[in-house]
DNA sequence: TACGAATTAGACCGATTGGTCTAATCCTGC
DNA sequence: GCAGGATTAGACCAATCGGTCTAATTCGTA
């Protein structure tokens, strides 16, 4: 609901309804609606370190595909959500301005995928598969935020050609 | 305002306030808050159409040094806002999923600028400056929405960095 | 079984929101 | 200089928002 409707136009009381929690439970758990939508990034943010550890570590293929794959699963799951984005995109961009909490937390969770990514284009730069002089961090810092953009992009056209088209450009170009 | 606070966050009060107009004059010429915001994105396409004009149509340097000399032109323009990003991107987040005149407004600001950056594009493969093979339309919308990641980062992170590397990163690789 | 803590339940609240309304005022063309 | 539409002015309104409160109930443990 916070992926579809952003955050000020989701109501409470429609979270309510949908759980059919009342609103004493959802105050007693959680002390704000900032407090649960905090909680929400991190509850998102399991599933994607979840994707990574299952991508990123299977040593059956090499570190780029590996890198690659996650973004794929990745589309395969903003398919199931009607291509609707990534959750932090969409809460970074409209409470950045207002709120530090959220343009902080999204600004973490954006560095610790960047973090992730980085230590497998490091191996892919070991293995040749990158070349020499390919400073991983900045490689994979380019990536998320360019996944970001071409997610922004899906969401408006409700289509997933600008994530495919994105990482087929980068793959291409990291390469040589 | 818009681009710092987003559509929800900031009130029609707080833009009467700062601008010392009266309620009953906001309301004679704009329908609604909705219409409001999607003239002031027309505004902002005013800006950024003047600089696709100033940029892309001065002959005097190659058709891609124009292109990201528009960039960089963007870049400066969001570094006296403070680095807030987009507009477009900002709006198109909050509002895409729950309200169609925002994503198709949105949608349809993306795609006229990658398509006045094709004309240069395809300006430049005539050249020799791109490669033969190089798809003029998908390179624009690549650059296009890679630029919206960045520039979504350089939100969270007040910092132009992100959008300095995408550059370099872009023109290195797509002439290649 | 009994007791205290955790949780549920939803009526209720003040604040704020986008938007309306009517009267006053301004401006323009005759 | 006057007639009449355009605009200004801001008090006002219903609706909705996030959040509080207290009483009832459930749960875990001794």
């Amino acid at each position: 609901m916070l992926l579809r409707q952003g955050y000020h136009a989701l109501g409470i009381a429609a979270v309510l309804e949908a759980t059919k929690i009342p609103k004493g439970s959802f105050y007693h758990h959680f002390e704000s609606k900032e407090d649960f939508g905090l909680k929400v990034i991190d509850l998102y943010m399991e599933g994607v370190h979840a994707g990574l550890d299952q991508c990123l570590q299977d040593k059956s293929l090499p570190p780029l595909l590996r890198v690659r794959r996650f973004f794929e699963a990745t589309e395969e799951k903003y398919r199931t959500e009607g291509y609707l984005g990534c959750l932090l995109g969409g809460l970074g961009q409209e409470l950045s301005g207002i709120n530090d909490a959220f343009r902080r937390k999204v600004e973490h969770c954006f560095s610790e995928i960047a973090r992730r990514i980085t230590g497998c284009l490091r191996e892919a730069v070991k293995r040749g598969d990158l070349p020499k002089k390919t400073d991983p961090q900045k490689m994979a810092e380019l990536l998320v935020n360019c996944w970001e953009g071409a997610a922004l992009r899906t969401r408006m056209r409700r289509d997933p050609a600008p994530l495919r088209d994105m990482l087929d450009f980068y793959f291409r170009s990291a390469s040589t």
